[in-house]
RNA sequence: GCCCGGGUGGCGGAAUGGCAGACGCUCAGGACUUAAAAUCCUGUGACCGUUUUCGGUCGUGCGGGUUCGACUCCCGCCCCGGGCACCA
């Protein structure tokens, strides 16, 4: 037999699982399912790095494990090819995007189908396809068709809000009646109830990726991808109303297997307050607050708006900004310089803040502000306090505008303090007295009414007071804000809408669908707000034709000629990379259908019992935006009827990322003479050296003299305690640390080579063994050599080699074979105790490998493995039905060597493939020794140990225990005050002294 | 600043109230070999005594506590990683 060599045997199964479609999926209605998804990859032009096969090597395993406990497994992956980076390669090589994506996923393909998968290849999906996004587009039209009935918290058709407004038992926001308003009236008031709305906001503009970015992407006030600066703009946009779902997101995470941390950062992001909305009447009308702290209103000495609240805008006929300063407004109120009117100074403010981003405004601790002139009265005290505006105070959290309690909140404080404002303590800390500003919760001063409440009491209190007096009422308020879902890139799905010429949106019919990303020779940003679709003249002028209801009609495109049809222009924008992963998983289900996104009966049976993908794996930067998105999304799809579940994902994990191999760091000065790491400036900077590799750059912080890094290998390196040091100098310590995985830093490990060198399966197996699926971990390629001479050592016991003949022996009537060859007596009943005595670890090994897999500790199934296939190591023969067990074991994680040996064993006998074959099952009375080796103990420290039958009682026990000399010598005659015994595990004898 | 997660040999890690360090890597010694590779065997937390055997003390970031018994639970602190950050 041949040495083990992946590279002959890994190919040939990977093309026999292909063309047999050994793991295609299909609906079996009385089978029970189970839906094993990763996060599909962005096919990036880099390929796949180790951090990719982690996730989905976990997925793998318990998908193959899955599928041998008798379970109908939906393996599924495809591709989220829409994206900037894509269409940047294509401007920069002059490409087409679709060529360049196209490209990249034949490659990732390729890698994965390296690494021997066992997904159902046939439901691929690429989200740039058409026939993928006309579903995105249907979506999205579903949104868009979408209300939230806040009553109900659910969405319903907008037809349903049509028909409540025209019998009127709903009311319209505003003033004027259903039945008195025009088509064009009709049509702009629904547009404020849809999912999907349009609204002229502030955005974050990124000049240089030419495109509006999310808060999500926008990372200290740098785009997260490519990290250009972004600036504030304002611009018309497509929103989703995803604030209407706050409540049932934060509610629906309660029910979800995710991680307490994950579910965390959701509901963090969420954010949900509990407080009060507050109203302050002014000379021009109420102003409403929203405060979490409604028992600190008799502290409210002043009011804040937001720069851009509608008050103060003063192009707005809401603004009611006086004309003068009212007598004695302290010139530090007007504004610096000091404006000689309200309106001047508030303009010049807003100015100011417009353009300072949010990074900028967050850097800057000192709070600024201005006067507005105007002045409101403190509700429950009736004092007439200012009202100012500052951008402490955002527009887009609560109503823009806050109530200031400047004893009870440091920013307020803070702000108090520089213009002079009044501080009203109202809360008392219980015990000892706080410097002001005090945040914590106490008691209620000064505050009549409530004097004397602790906060808690108060606050419910001082709601019930407002409510009374009809002036506030207890309210909940949420942290998201909308989703910002338009994007003014090429490479995205265009929305199935056109503009009408009177301003309106009529979104196009189904039958129109896909409207497809026009074939473009220039699509670069403009340099302008104008997106890339802009230039396709031909494209974004259309004449179409409405149908349907008048207040709710839908168009479609005609010729110019035809009879009716009205001038429109299509939207320019495209969708956010997001949308087309928000519902890949649903796709999977079904992913040629050309009626439906997913057949509703299939939907059914993979996401229905029980609820959801039951194991989601993916990485932790989606732990918000991705997973909120889609979840907003199959709420909606719930709530309008098209799915059987609200929640889509049951189970999550997000796996650890994977850094490069430790790297040790030297430092020496220019003479040469090392320098320990404690003596340098930690600020080190990257130069190339004279030899070409990159050398570290910094300064000694004793002298300040330049001093040089450079790699240090792992055998120049010794460990003293925590420090990593020189072994030719123990005094000289080193950096020692591992770095997140990246081109520049050169320690990218791909997943190609790894496989060259060691196989599919050993990459496989090290992605599991290096540690717990959730944890960062270090990679090492002496790791990598470790599983494979594990995989090495278990051929070569189970197959043979040239060097090493198969331990490998069958039993037939009572008679041992190795071969065909029939063994004398003297070996066959060596192998007959050999085989008894592997019997109880291979059920111990297949219950730790059970057991370990379904709490997804893999790391800790492949070291058991490793000591079965060690235990083998020391004997001379192996059972074949063992032998079968123990690979069908390792199957899941190292599938290739598995099919091979299973292959070469069973012959002719051999089914299709071994992932046919049933999981093996352990006897728990087979796995218990019948002796045991007891350790017993002394006032709790180990003194000795007592061999027993398993089956001793505990009085037997305690009186071998006495009598053992070594254990009755720790006793030195002491008296057994009480003894402690936990059944099989360890006695504890307790003593005097 | 606030909120999570973590800290165990030279390294990755195992043990979730009951024998700390499974399994793997590294390193050292040995076997096989003309030699090397591969493979196999033995050892590998620190310190001390004995210097084969064997025995003892310490040891899971630091300090305290609960318990017959703590890596594990509780309190305080230090360090590392992640998230959020004027959200009223």
């Amino acid at each position: 037999m041949p040495a083990y060599n992946p590279a002959s045997i890994e190919p040939k199964w990977q093309n026999f699982w292909l063309e047999n479609r050994t793991f295609k999926a299909e609906m079996v209605v009385d089978r029970p399912k189970c839906y094993v998804l990763d996060m599909f990859p962005y096919p990036s032009g880099e390929g796949l790095h180790v951090g990719h096969p982690e996730g989905y090597t976990a997925t793998d395993i318990v998908a193959r494990y899955k599928r041998a406990r008798g379970f109908n497994v939906m393996h599924p992956m495809g591709w989220d090819a829409f994206g900037l980076p894509a269409e940047q390669y294509a401007i920069k090589t002059d490409t087409h995007p679709s060529v360049v994506t196209q490209k990249n996923i034949e490659r990732f393909r390729k890698q994965l189908q390296a690494i021997g998968f066992s997904y159902d290849w046939s439901r691929e999906v690429d989200t740039t396809n058409p026939k993928y996004y006309r579903w995105t587009q249907w979506i999205f039209l579903q949104l868009y068709n979408t209300w939230f009935d806040v009553g109900a918290q659910r969405g319903r058709p907008i037809s349903e809000l049509i028909d409540e407004f025209a019998a009127g038992t709903r009311m319209p926001e505003g003033s004027k009646a259903w039945n008195q308003m025009s088509d064009g009236e009709k049509r702009r008031l629904l547009e404020g109830y849809r999912l999907a709305y349009q609204l002229e906001a502030p955005v974050n503009w990124c000049p240089a990726l030419g495109t509006v970015l999310a808060n999500e992407e926008v990372i200290d006030g740098r785009s997260e991808v490519g990290g250009f600066p972004v600036e504030r703009r304002p611009m018309r946009q497509w929103m989703l109303r995803i604030t209407a779902y706050a409540r049932r997101l934060l509610d629906g995470l309660d029910g979800l297997e995710w991680s307490e941390s994950l579910k965390l950062m959701q509901r963090n992001w969420i954010g949900q307050s509990e407080g009060a909305m507050v109203q302050f009447q002014t000379d021009d009308g109420p102003i409403d607050v929203f405060t979490t702290r409604p028992d600190t209103l008799f502290g409210a000495t002043y009011l804040v708006l937001a720069p851009e609240h509608p008050l103060v805008n003063l192009a707005s006929k809401t603004c009611c900004l006086p004309a003068a300063w009212p007598a004695g407004t302290p010139a530090a109120w007007m504004g610096t310089p000091a404006a000689g009117a309200p309106r001047a100074a508030i303009a010049a403010y807003q100015g100011i803040a417009a353009a300072r981003s949010e990074r900028q405004r967050q850097e800057d601790v000192q709070k600024t502000g201005v006067f507005t002139g105007l002045m409101a009265t403190n509700p429950v005290s009736h004092d007439r306090i200012p009202i100012f505006i500052s951008d402490y105070v955002l527009i887009g959290y609560g109503t823009g505008a806050i109530m200031a309690v400047p004893a009870h909140d440091q920013r307020d404080f803070d702000f108090a303090r520089k213009f002079a404002l009044p501080v009203r303590q109202v809360v008392k800390a219980n015990g000892a007295e706080q410097p002001l500003p005090f945040e914590g919760s106490g008691v209620a001063v000064d505050s009549p009414a409530i004097n004397g409440l602790p906060t808690a009491e108060a606050k419910a209190e001082m709601c019930r007071l407002l409510e009374a007096q009809k002036i506030g009422r207890r309210q909940v308020s949420y942290r998201i804000r909308d989703w910002l879902f338009s994007r003014q890139r090429y490479w995205g799905e265009p929305f199935p809408l056109v503009h009408l010429q009177d301003g309106t949106t009529a979104p196009l019919a189904d039958d129109q669908l896909p409207l497809l990303l026009p074939e473009m020779s220039d699509f670069k940003p403009t340099q302008t707000i104008d997106p890339p679709l802009s230039k396709a003249a031909d494209w974004r002028d259309v004449m179409v034709l409405l149908s349907g209801a008048a207040e709710d009609p839908v168009a479609r495109v005609v010729a110019a000629d035809t009879p009716g049809a009205v001038r429109a222009r299509r939207e320019l924008n495209t969708m956010p990379q997001w949308a087309g992963s928000c519902w890949y998983y649903l796709r999977y289900l079904d992913p040629l259908n050309q009626d439906h996104f997913c057949d509703p009966q299939i939907e059914r049976y993979w996401m229905g019992t029980p609820s959801g993908v039951d194991l989601y794996v993916g990485g932790a930067e989606h732990a918000v935006l991705h997973l909120l998105y889609s979840r907003f999304w199959h709420h909606v799809l719930y709530d309008r009827g098209h799915v059987s579940g609200a929640e889509p994902f049951r189970k999550l994990i997000n796996q650890g990322l994977i850094l490069g191999e430790s790297e040790y760091t030297g430092f020496a000065d220019a003479s040469g003479c090392a320098i320990s790491i404690d003596d340098v400036d930690p600020q080190w900077s990257t130069q190339a050296g004279p030899d070409g590799k990159s050398l570290l750059v910094s300064r000694r912080r004793s002298d300040g003299a330049v001093v040089y890094g450079r790699a240090v290998e792992t055998q120049y390196v010794d460990r003293r305690g925590d420090a990593a040091v020189l072994k030719a100098d123990n005094n000289i310590r080193l950096d020692a640390r591992s770095f997140k995985m990246s081109k520049s830093r050169g320690n990218v490990v791909n997943p190609d080579d790894v496989i060259q060198d060691y196989g599919a399966d050993s990459l496989r197996l090290f992605e599991m063994f290096m540690g717990p699926l959730e944890q960062v971990k270090p990679w090492s390629m002496a790791g990598v050599e470790g599983v494979y001479r594990f995989l090495g050592r278990l051929w070569r016991h189970i197959i043979g080699t040239p060097e090493f003949p198969s331990r490998l022996v069958h039993k037939k009537n009572g008679i041992y074979y190795r071969g065909p060859t029939k063994m004398s007596v003297e070996e066959s009943q060596i192998a007959e105790q050999e085989s008894q005595s592997l019997l109880r670890p291979l059920h111990r090994t297949i219950r730790k490998v059970t057991l370990d897999i379904d709490r997804l500790s893999f790391n800790t199934a492949i070291s058991a493995m490793m000591e079965f296939n060690n235990l083998i190591g020391k004997t001379r023969t192996v059972d074949q039905d063992m032998a079968l067990t123990f690979v069908r074991l390792i199957e899941p994680f190292a599938p290739h060597i598995a099919e091979e040996v299973y292959h070469q064993i069973r012959g002719d006998g051999a089914l299709a493939s071994i992932s046919a074959e049933p999981w093996p099952q352990y006897d728990d009375a087979v796995c218990e020794e019948d002796s045991m080796d007891l350790p017993v103990q002394v006032n709790g420290k180990l003194a000795g140990r007592v061999v027993v039958s398993a089956l001793a009682t505990e009085s037997y026990i305690l009186e071998q225990a006495r009598a053992d000399p070594q254990i009755s010598s720790r006793l030195a005659g002491r008296e057994i005050k009480k003894h402690v015994y936990i059944k099989n595990r360890m006695l504890n004898l307790v003593v005097q002294g």
